[in-house]
DNA sequence: ACCTGAACACCGTTCAAGT
DNA sequence: ACCTGAACACCGTTCAAGT
C-alpha cells in the first residue's frame, strides 16, 4: 500500500469510529468521508461495503473474543467460563448501535465481511457450551446456535433505549435459563443486591 | 371525512399493508403513495408520521391482544394464560417486520402514534405476570417491562433470517425462566417432541 | 377540504477524469 | 496506484398552487 493510500486507510478508520460510535451502524458513508476530509470513492475503494469498514473496526474487540474464550476455559469453572465468555460477547456486539442484526445476518451470508468473525465467535461460544453442557451445568438442548441468539437477543435489548437499564438484569433471567442449577442473582449485572432487594425495590415504588 | 378523502385513505392503508409486508416497517412511503396512485401529500395528510401508519396497520391486532389477555384470565390457569399470551405478543409483534423496534422506543416516547398501544398492551402483560406471581408460579424479580422487553427480544429473534427457525424453541426456552416450575417443553413451541427427541437430534447428526 | 407534485436536502453507489 | 467528485437513482418532508 502507497504511503498516502495508508494515511487516508488510517485517518478514514479513526473518523469512521467516531461517526459510527455517534450514529450507529447505518451511519452515513458519505459523512464519514466528508469528515475524513476524503473523496467518497477513496472510502469505497478502501472498505468496498459497509460491512468491511465495521468489520474493521470491529476485528479488535472480536479478537479479544477468542482470545478470552480461551483464557476462560484454563481460568475459570465450565459454569464461570460460560457466563463469563457470555457477557463479553454481549458487551461486545454492543460496541457499536446496530451491529448485532449484522451479525446474525452475517453468520449465514458467506460473501459478509463479518462472516468469518462470526462464525469463529459462535464456534468458541459453543465449545464453552459444550464442556458445561458435558458437566450437567447448562441444559442439554441448545446448541451453539442457539446460544448465538440468545446472547443477539440480549445485545438488541442493550441496544434499546428504553430497555437498557434492563439488560443486567434480564442478561442474569437468561442466563439462568441457560445453566442448569442457578439462580438468576448469582449470574446477574446486578447480584450485589439479590433478589430480596429488587422485591423491595417494587414494593417501594 | 369528505367521500373521496375516505377512498384515498382506505385504499392507502391496504396498499401499505401489502409494502409493509413486503419491505418491513422501513418500507418507502414514496412507494405506498405512488403504487396507491396517490400524491405524496396526501398519504402525509392521512399518516402525518410513519408510526401514525403502522399504526392504523397494528390497532386490529392490538386490540385483539388486549382482548386476548382478557379472556384468557378466565379460561386458562395463570401460568397458561401468561405464557399463551406471550406466545400471541410475539406473533403479533412479529406481523411486520421491523416493528419491534418501533415498539420498544414508543413505550417511552408519548408522542409515538404507538405509545397508547404499547402501555396498554403491557399492562395486559403485567397483569397476567402479578397473578401468575401471586400464585409463585412466575418468579418474582421481573416486572411488567421485563416481561415487555423479553418478548420485545423474542420478537426481534423471529425477525432475523438467520435465527427465525429458533425463535419456537427459545420461546420455550425463556419462557422457562420466567415461570417457577415448569420445563421448557412443556412450554416452547415444539412440545410435541419432548427434550430427549431434542437431544436425539443433536446426536444423530 | 382535499389533492398534487415540485422543491429541498439528504442518501448509497458507480465511474470517467485527473494526478 | 490512487484519488476526486459529478452523475444517477433513490429517500423523507414540506408547502405553494390547484380543484
Amino acid at each position: 500500500m502507497r504511503a498516502d493510500a495508508r494515511k487516508n486507510y488510517d485517518h478514514l478508520l479513526a473518523v469512521a469510529r467516531a461517526v459510527v460510535t455517534e450514529q450507529g451502524a447505518d451511519a452515513s458513508l458519505r459523512d464519514i468521508a466528508r469528515r475524513a476530509g476524503v473523496g467518497l470513492g477513496t472510502l469505497y475503494r478502501h472498505f468496498p461495503t459497509r460491512e468491511a469498514l465495521l468489520e474493521a473496526l470491529l476485528r479488535t474487540g472480536f479478537d479479544e473474543l477468542t482470545a478470552q474464550a480461551a483464557e476462560f476455559e484454563t481460568s475459570s469453572s465450565r459454569e464461570d467460563a460460560l457466563v463469563s465468555w457470555l457477557r463479553d460477547f454481549v458487551a461486545c456486539a454492543q460496541e457499536y448501535r446496530g451491529v448485532v442484526a449484522l451479525m446474525m445476518a452475517a453468520i449465514e451470508d458467506t460473501e459478509s465481511a463479518l462472516h468469518a468473525s462470526c462464525v469463529t465467535m459462535r464456534a468458541a461460544g459453543t465449545r464453552l457450551l459444550t464442556r458445561a453442557q458435558a458437566e450437567g451445568v447448562a441444559r442439554a438442548d441448545i446448541d451453539g446456535t442457539d446460544l448465538f441468539a440468545l446472547a443477539g437477543a440480549l445485545a438488541w435489548l442493550g441496544d434499546q433505549p428504553s430497555l437498557a437499564p434492563r439488560a443486567d438484569h434480564l442478561f442474569g433471567v437468561v442466563a439462568s435459563a441457560i445453566l442448569t442449577n442457578r439462580a438468576s442473582s448469582d449470574v446477574g449485572g446486578n447480584a450485589a443486591l439479590g433478589p430480596a432487594a429488587e422485591i423491595f425495590e417494587q414494593a417501594d415504588t
